[in-house]
DNA sequence: CAGTGGTCTAGACCACAGT
DNA sequence: CTGTGGTCTAGACCACTGT
């Protein structure tokens, strides 16, 4: 037996709010409306206009870029800016470029090249792959408006998809290559999400400095048409700051 | 057709890096095989040891945090820290206080209390629950060693449970009392989950200033016994701090 | 009470983007 | 070149924790 809640909670003393984060609120209420890519003004304006410090002033517009309200561009300014929904379902396989699109921005996806691999052991056992096998492996960056935001590798059976290199276009969609020319019914067959900060590599690979969060997605292809045969698998890294990754499934 | 990746990728100029990232990545070395709880140098010692300014200090040990090395309790230090595993997969379906046992801490749940409750229209259409139907809302904290780390209420559908809080004990597992009391065979029917900047009645509830980054995990129990009708729809919070969320789905 | 992290100031120089 | 954000300093006061 539990107890109801009371109707009137416990009144709290309202503490302080620190100057730089009721600067935040100001500013974000103000922002709420503006279109993305509207430039703030400057710190040091900012300072001048709100009387206070550049360095509160600057922790303020910080705490924006932490609520994911603006982005700030060293030698360039500050700018309202939004995340890109990405929704991860069943019924609904993610496709970057359409969440991009949806956002009203206009995506690039850039082959950079391929190699022979061998791929790691948490790889290989995803893809059922025997020790000595090696794989073929394709790296794409993602660009949004000419601007990295993230890059894949993706991985592929080459038992499965052989000549791939020579079927593929820079320009093609995967998918598209995998059910019309080798008539393998690709259907998602796995998928992993988890944020953490950005792996030296990574960070270096999309310029960003410190290590912020990235949002890694590992996803499987398997063949439909080949008794569910695991036919790729891509690994996925995209800026936390740019992308909303929401899943939603059905079980 | 598309080339392969270079042996020799081009070089690059090795940018400068500030002095508080060097000191970041030097206590990240020095930390990594310090147990949970260790507590690191005051920011005016370390600032005294390094021989840079305290405000440099300080950048250091935030970056620490923004990379959940280290959390910080004003009065009282810097510690190291690690986030908790939280796996939300097919087959095991997530359980929180066995997540907290896996990392060595101690999981406590408290039910805060009841209440009936108007759901809001996102609620009654993933529960399936008409317009004018009350359902019982159930509001719960989740503490990590009496620190509060999360919270969630559950909203049940009082026509497949009545007098639910009459045979619910505070200490009690839901699941259990679904299974046993009720014989309902429950299973997870949905999911949704994302982070996003805390909405501000739940920083206040966790007491959290700022906008911290939270996680938010919607998941709803269907009754297997009752042609999969829905049972139960849990909204939790839980500090994207404190957990990292690991998504691992088979489809 | 002493010691800690949190906030805030005024000032300086640098790296970078755009003109 | 100018203007922007990024880094860094020395110093001050405050809020909070634990003794």
């Amino acid at each position: 037996m539990i107890d109801p809640i009371a109707p009137t909670p416990p009144k709290k003393p309202p503490s302080r709010v620190p100057v730089y984060l009721a600067a935040a609120d100001t500013l974000a209420e103000q922002i709420a409306d503006q279109p993305v890519g509207t430039r703030l003004p400057s710190e040091e304006e900012l300072a001048k206009q709100l009387g206070i410090s550049r360095l509160t002033a600057r922790a303020a517009l910080a705490a924006l870029e932490r609520r994911y309200l603006v982005r700030r561009r060293q030698g360039s300014g500050t700018f309202v800016s939004r995340r890109v929904d990405y929704l991860i379902s069943r019924h609904h396989p993610p496709s970057w470029s359409q969440s991009v699109r949806s956002a009203g921005l206009t995506p690039d996806v850039r082959t950079t090249g391929w190699r022979l691999a061998s791929p790691s052991p948490d790889v290989r056992r995803r893809m059922r792959i025997g020790p000595r096998r090696q794989v073929l492996a394709l790296s794409r960056d993602r660009f949004i408006d000419n601007e990295l935001v993230g890059f894949a590798e993706s991985f592929f059976d080459t038992a499965v998809v052989p000549d791939l290199t020579q079927v593929l276009d820079p320009a093609a969609s995967l998918y598209g290559v995998l059910a019309d020319h080798y008539g393998l019914q690709p259907v998602r067959g796995w998928f992993g999400v988890a944020i953490d900060p950005a792996p030296p590599e990574v960070a270096e690979h999309l310029g960003l400095t410190g290590r912020p969060p990235v949002i890694s997605i590992r996803s499987r292809t398997d063949a439909a048409a080949r008794d569910h045969r695991p036919v790729e698998l891509t690994v996925s890294w995209l800026r936390a700051d740019v992308f909303r990754v929401e899943i939603d499934f059905d079980t």
